[in-house]
DNA sequence: TTCAAAATTCAAAGCGCTTTGAGTTTGCTA
DNA sequence: TAGCAAACTCAAAGCGCTTTGAATTTTGAA
C-alpha cells in the first residue's frame, strides 16, 4: 500500500507541515532534515495524492486544451505532433488534460466553459486567426493562457509562443529569387490562419524588395493535406507559364506537390525547385522524399514542449521564462532547389 | 464567485448531506427536495469542486493514456482520431486525460507507474501486438482497463474493442475473387499489430475457400503512410505479373498505393482494383479519391468514444456495457473495385 | 390512539494535503 | 551569562466533498 503524508511524517518522527516543506522546496526547513525526508520518499517510493493537492492549493493541476473539430483540422497530423510535446511535458510535472472537442463556432464558449469549470487553471489557444476574438476573451478571463501564433491586428500584449513566419517565408522566398527564379507559387493553410497570412506576407516582401511582382494567382490557400497539395500544383500546371519554384506551407503538402510535380514529368530541384516548411512531423521527413526537399524547420512538438513548460510554470509561479516568444526557423537546404530553368 | 455545496445547503436550509446525495442520485431523498435542490443548482450554477470530490471518493476522475512515441505509430493521424472521440466522451462525463508519451520498451514500465500513482483509474492499451504481454500485466494490476484490439494466442479473458478484421478482409477478398481476380495484394499494417496479422488471415481464407494460393511475395507490411503505401505499390508493379488487385489497410495507405498506379498509367476501378480500410479519417474520405474507393469501414473516432463511456462506466459503476465487443466493418462498394482485366 | 418500521434528514468525521500562527532551539551580541 | 534574533519545527485549521451512524419525522398496522 501506498504511503500517505502523515505515515511519512511519523516514520520520520516529524511534522507533517516539515515533511511538506521539505517536499515543495520551502527554505525554512535544515538541509540534513530535507536530505532525510527525501531519502525516506525514496525509499517508501512515496507519491503525493494529486487529489489532495489541488484541494488544498485551489490548483486544478491540469490545462485545458480545445481540439477544433472542424473539417480538415482535427485529428491533423500537426495537431497529434503538438499534443505529443505538450504530453511529454506535462507528464514530467504530473499535470493533466482536459481535451475538449469543439466546433469552431462554438469554442468561446467551450473556453468559457473550462475556465469556469475551474477543473484547469491554464488554457491554451492555437489555430489563430486574422483578428481572433478568442484572444480577448482569453484576457478577460483571469486565468493563465498561451496562445500559440500570433494575432494580426491587435496588439501583441498576451502570452504567445510563435515562429516567425514572415522571416521563414521571406528567406525562403528570397533563395528562390537568388537562384534565379522568377514566378513563384505558394500552396498555403488555410487562408483565415495567421500563419498562412504572414508567410504569404514574409513571400510578398522578399518579392517588391527584388522589383518583383507577386502573382495572386500563384498564391492557393487550402488545408494542409496531401489531397490539396496535389490539387493545387496541379492547377498551376495548367497555366500558360507553370511556376518555375513553389513554397508550400508544410510537408505534408509537399507530398501532393510533389506528386503533381512527378506526373507532369518535371525533375525536382531542376526543372522545378520546392521548399517547404518543416514540422519536423516523424512520420514524413523531408529528407526521405526521393528528391530530398529544401525546408524551413521548426519542431512542433518543441513548440507543445515548451508551452505546457511555460503554463506549468505560470501556475505554479515557479521559474521565469519569457512571456512572448518568436522563434526563428532554420532554412535547410537539399536538393528540392536548383537554379531556375533557362526558359 | 462560485458557489459551493456548503453555500448551497444553505441557502436551501438543507443539510451537506442531503444536497449531495440529492445530487448524486441516491434513493433516500423526498423527490421533492430533490427538485427544490436541482432548481436551486440550476439557478446559482453550482458546479461540485471536481478534486474535492475526487479526493473524498478516492477516484482521480481521469483515463490514463499511454502514447507511443515509436517512428510511425506516433503522432499518427489515426491516434489522433481515436483521441478525438475518446475525449469527447470524457469531457462530457468531465473526466481528465493522463497522456503518457512513451517507447515501446517503457510502455509496461509506464503503465505501472500511472497505475500506481494512483492518479488514474482505468488504463487504455492500443496497438496490440501478438502475444501481447502487456495485457497481463493490465490484468496484474487491479485497475480498470480496456484494451483496443485483441491479442492472438491467449485466451481473450479482459475487457476489449475490436473490429473484425478478419471479417473485414475476408469480405473484401472475396468480392475481389468474386469479380474474377486472381492475383490480389495486400498492403497490410505493421507485422506484429494484431490487426495486420487478423486482416492477412482473413483474405487468406477467402483465397482457400476459393482454391486459390496466397502468394506471400504479394503481401508487405508498411507503416500505415502514403509513402510507405506509394513504396509498396511500386514493388508490386515491378514484377512480372503485377496484382490485378490490392487490399489495403488504410485509406492512407491507399493514399499512396493509387499515386503508383497513377503512375504506371493504370486505370483504377477498370485495369486494377483496390479496397481500402476506411477509418473513417475526416480529412481522407474515400469518396474524395479521383476514383472513389471501396472500403471496409469502422469509425476510430466512435471507437474510442465508445472506449471512453466503457471505462467510465466501469469506473462509476453505473450502466452496464458489454466487457467485450467486436465490431463489424461495413463494406461499401465504390469505384475503385471492378471485374478483373481479361489477362 | 399507540408504536414499530419506513422514510427523511442531519451532524460530524474523514479524504491527504498546504499553510497559518505559534512554539522551540540555536547562535550571537553585549 | 543574559537576551534576542534567526533558524527550525510543530499543532491545528482548513480546502469542498462523501459517507457513516444517529436523529427525526411520517406512515400504517394493531
Amino acid at each position: 500500500m501506498n504511503v500517505n503524508l502523515k505515515q511519512l511524517a511519523e516514520m520520520l518522527g516529524l511534522s507533517q507541515t516539515t515533511v511538506s516543506r521539505a517536499l515543495n522546496g520551502y527554505p525554512e526547513v535544515n538541509a540534513e532534515t530535507r536530505q532525510r525526508v527525501l531519502s525516506a520518499v525514496r525509499e517508501t517510493g512515496y507519491r503525493p495524492n494529486r487529489a489532495a493537492q489541488r484541494l488544498a492549493t485551489g490548483r486544478a493541476g491540469s490545462i485545458g486544451l480545445v481540439m477544433p473539430i472542424a473539417q480538415g483540422i482535427d485529428s491533423d497530423v500537426h495537431f497529434g505532433e503538438f499534443l505529443a510535446g505538450l504530453g511529454e511535458e506535462s507528464v514530467r510535472h504530473d499535470f493533466h488534460f482536459v481535451i475538449n472537442p469543439s466546433a469552431p463556432d462554438d469554442e468561446e464558449a467551450t473556453f468559457k466553459r473550462l475556465a469556469a469549470s475551474g477543473n484547469v487553471d491554464a488554457l491554451f489557444l492555437a489555430y489563430v486567426r486574422a483578428n481572433d476574438p478568442r484572444i480577448a476573451m482569453l484576457k478577460s478571463l483571469s486565468i493563465p493562457f498561451v496562445v500559440h501564433g500570433r494575432a494580426i491586428g491587435q496588439p501583441a500584449d498576451y502570452p504567445f509562443l510563435d515562429i516567425d513566419n514572415t522571416a521563414a517565408f521571406y528567406d525562403a522566398a528570397r533563395l528562390l529569387i537568388q537562384l534565379g527564379h522568377r514566378r513563384i507559387a505558394l500552396i498555403n493553410g488555410p487562408a483565415n490562419l495567421t500563419f498562412s497570412i504572414r508567410r504569404k506576407k514574409g513571400m510578398q516582401r522578399a518579392l517588391e524588395e527584388n522589383g518583383l511582382p507577386f502573382d495572386e494567382s500563384l498564391s492557393q490557400h487550402s488545408l494542409m493535406t496531401d489531397e490539396y497539395g496535389h490539387r493545387a500544383m496541379q492547377q498551376f500546371f495548367e497555366r500558360d507559364e507553370p511556376p518555375t519554384a513553389v513554397l508550400c506551407s508544410s510537408t505534408v503538402i509537399a507530398l501532393g506537390a510533389v506528386r503533381a510535380i512527378n506526373k507532369v514529368g518535371l525533375q525536382l530541384g531542376t526543372d522545378i525547385s520546392l521548399i517547404a516548411h518543416d514540422d519536423v512531423l516523424p512520420m514524413l521527413k523531408p529528407e526521405n522524399f526521393s528528391v530530398p526537399l529544401t525546408t524551413t524547420r521548426s519542431s512542433l512538438r518543441a513548440a507543445g514542449s515548451r508551452i505546457a513548460a511555460r503554463l506549468i510554470s505560470r501556475i505554479m509561479k515557479t521559474g521565469d521564462y519569457p512571456d512572448q516568444e518568436l522563434w526563428r526557423a532554420e532554412l535547410i537546404v537539399r536538393a528540392s532547389t536548383g537554379p531556375a530553368p533557362k526558359s
